[in-house]
DNA sequence: GATTGATCATAATGATATATTATAAAGCCT
DNA sequence: AGGCTTTATAATATATCATTATGATCAATC
């Protein structure tokens, strides 16, 4: 790559037209640009034309000037990156389990319209997918319903979401044998959460893993159809379950203790966020703490 | 800019996922590419996490190494425009008159037939105009009619061209008086070889401006189109009457003492003609003197 | 056609930046 | 914990760069 010191005064050069004005304008001495110039010369061969003034540029001295115009766009391209990370405009990539993410959704959509240089990218996906997303620095934001052990995430809680049963309005959900025969309505995170709420409530009976299948959706706001329509019962977090429309077809399961998911926000921890990062996240933690 | 020691260090580290390998590629010791990135990170922040293996980007690392690329992009780009300007492809622009342009048309067709990567952009005009453009850069090659003072310009003879006196078929021109009766067609440079002509030939009469003008025309190949049907006579050199199609239509005055135009090729004198050119000159060369 | 003023080139020197060696620290593996 | 590999740091030698001083060239002017 070439000398950038020997290009710039060759771009001052070819800008001033004379030797004494670019190292005026570069805050060098004449003799310095004078040097610059002929090392670039002693590459590339002549490049400028000393006899006429103002100093005229040989067909090789325009490639070299193009060329250190492009440099200098890239540069300029480089620092409104930097700028832009640096700034609350550009994009925010958010990747949330479909529950709280239902919850934080019309928040998020309320901050893109206060501030129209935001762009926030936000995907549903399950636990698992998640991490890995996060992880890999496809998303830099992540909302969890666990701890994550991984040392090269940073998590904190912003919210707890009390699990739900929910079943059809109609039935009833006393014993384990209730539930066999409802059936479950699985999600991506659905097993794992039966397990968490269920072994609360039903100690003695086998995991949730022997339940029989009725259903599965990877779309929250579909998940209580079915249920609704009586076809069994699913286990979700009650930010899910609010936000669907006909709560007269569906019931909740009143029990004695509430089993609570806690959420979590991840981020890597290795590197600091960009401030509209940080903005965002605080602006979720407000809104799922109030 | 950035320093691009500092930068080819960091993009080194960056595809070989490791300060020693880093080194080795680039045939530096690994304290020194560790500076370098060290460098680079006290200006733009965390670049690199040291803590995976192999090495992962930071997002500001990923921005920079983005950068570094499209610098080394620019840098091909510019170090292949410097080899093109040094091969027989790309484009050489030529400048001529109407008349020797004519001549050598079909040689420089020739030329682009035999190699496909060269480029003839080629221009007819008058002799001043072939002259500042040449000056100007506009045009590499120029034909003139004569020998340019500028010291800016190279001049070599190339060929000479006997001026014609060309007139309708059946009339006489002994007298002046009978090109006063004829009329000039004039063109161009039809003035100026009028004078050089005719003060040959009729030494005691005023200059070619006291000539009515009876048509003008900047296409040389119509000019001898209203000569032929009777409208007057024009002054031309040889290579271009010879390209008229209806030679029975028209007469060339037999003069005793036959006045010849030097035609000389300019170029820019201060920098050396690209490969290229010198090429198409010396091709030019031989088809005007054979 | 010498003289003056302006511009650019060159050489020598001092200042700055860079690469290297040597060594310490950190991380990883068994 | 100990050995191995990798990265960081400090000190020093080297290379690069900018400056001053001076010489050369050219055009304008008297």
């Amino acid at each position: 790559m070439i000398n950038p010191h020997w290009l710039q005064s060759f771009r001052a050069l070819a800008e001033q037209g004379s030797f004494t004005r670019a190292a005026d304008a570069l805050g060098l001495t004449q003799a310095a640009v004078s040097q610059h110039v002929r090392f670039l010369e002693d590459q590339y061969g002549l490049l400028v034309v000393r006899k006429s003034r103002p100093l005229e540029l040989t067909p090789i001295g325009q490639e070299l000037l193009c060329y250190a115009l492009e440099l200098s766009e890239a540069d300029a391209r480089f620092q409104h990156r930097l700028n832009l990370s640096d700034s609350l405009e550009g994009e925010v990539s958010l990747i949330t389990p479909g529950s709280s993410g239902l919850l934080i959704y019309p928040a998020l959509l309320a901050l893109q319209q206060q501030h129209p240089g935001l762009v926030i990218r936000h995907r549903f996906a399950p636990d698992q997918e998640v991490l890995q997303a996060v992880l890999n620095n496809q998303y830099e934001l992540g909302l969890l319903t666990f701890a994550p052990q991984d040392k090269r995430l940073k998590a904190q809680a912003i919210a707890e979401e009390p699990l739900e049963l929910v079943h059809p309005r109609g039935t009833r959900v006393k014993e384990w044998q209730d539930l066999v025969e409802l059936g479950f309505i699985d999600h991506p995170d659905g097993r794992a959460m039966a397990d968490k709420l269920l072994s609360r409530h039903f100690p003695g009976q086998p995991g949730a893993a022997t339940l029989p299948s009725k259903g599965y959706s990877n779309q929250v706001s579909l998940l209580l159809e079915p249920v609704a329509r009586g076809l069994g019962f699913t286990i979700l977090p009650r930010y899910a379950r609010q936000a669907f429309l006909r709560q007269d077809e569906i019931a909740v399961c009143q029990c004695q203790r509430p089993v609570v998911d806690t959420l979590w926000v991840i981020h890597r921890a290795e590197w600091p966020l960009p401030r509209r990062c940080q903005w965002v996240l605080d602006t979720m933690k407000n809104c799922l703490t109030h």
